[in-house]
DNA sequence: AAGCTCGGCAT
DNA sequence: ATGCCGAGCTT
């Protein structure tokens, strides 16, 4: 005789998630934990999911599932509250407030983003601001050396290259080099609600007298400008990069 | 072999 | 208490 465990097993659209989308849940009938739910998801194509983690790994940057509650299937404005504390390490901040000479950082997955480095401390302080996140953010040795030797590559030929034509380099003695170096450095650094737009001033107010008219907020390259066809046409290269990554994901 | 279920560790 | 996932059990 089997157990045939007619468990109370409800699935419905979720509405949270993408269209196809369902959620599950079913009630455990016996044994210790009888009565608590166990929550489960199923993608359009029929996967069957079982925590947040899988869902997270499985959607990767196709779905911002930071604010999903995965117990409800809703949207939680608590959960925002949670991550905020954490913040993205703000490397400008405490080291050099000139935006043009900021170390970039290790190009891997964001969580890695951190700068390969010693700490410094006092031993017996380390234990206790360890665990309460105190510390000083480590800071890595020697990182204006990432800066030299940086050049343009251009993605369809994949040859060496020279600026585009649509970034021009601005401000007294500034070369292609400068130029670069300093875009390089500001495309690292994410700053909350500041954009990169380059020096809006006129190009010969900033060569004649850069101490007033130079913004060292931004790089040193006049100012861009971004058409329709600039944005449609990044958006086909992130759409066809996502795609290669699901296929690439599919295949593990 | 695949899927289902509950235990048990981690937080 | 709750979330996640291993592994035994069922199909």
């Amino acid at each position: 005789m089997s157990k045939m465990a007619k468990v109370d097993r409800k699935r419905f659209e979720c509405n949270a998630l993408p269209k196809g989308w369902t959620r599950e849940e079913v009630v455990r009938k016996t044994g210790l934990s009888a009565g608590t739910k166990d929550i489960f998801y199923y993608s359009p194509n029929g996967k069957k999911f079982r925590s947040k983690p899988q869902l997270v790994r499985y959607l990767g940057d196709t779905v911002d599932l930071t604010t999903f509650d995965y117990k409800t299937g809703k949207i939680n404005a608590i959960l925002l509250r949670k991550n905020r504390k954490k913040a993205q390490p703000d490397l400008a901040r405490g080291f050099r407030n000139d935006l043009s000479v900021i170390p970039p950082i290790r190009q891997t997955a964001s969580i890695f983003k951190q700068p390969v480095t010693i700490v410094k401390s006092q031993e017996c302080k380390v234990r206790h601001e360890l665990k309460h996140g105190r510390q000083e953010k480590p800071r890595q040795l020697f990182w204006e050396k990432r800066l030299e030797n940086l050049k343009f590559l251009n993605s369809e030929t994949e040859e060496n290259s020279r600026l585009p034509p649509s970034i021009k380099p601005v401000g007294p003695y500034v070369t292609s080099d400068t130029a670069l170096q300093s875009l390089v450095s500001s495309l690292h650094t994410v700053i909350q609600g500041v954009s990169i737009t380059g020096q809006t001033g006129s190009k010969s107010a900033l060569e004649k007298n850069a101490g007033v008219f130079l913004n060292p907020d931004q790089p040193l390259v006049q100012g861009l400008v971004i058409s329709e066809s600039d944005i449609r046409k990044q958006e086909e290269r992130v759409l066809s990069a996502r795609v290669k990554l699901q296929e690439a994901l599919r295949s593990l």
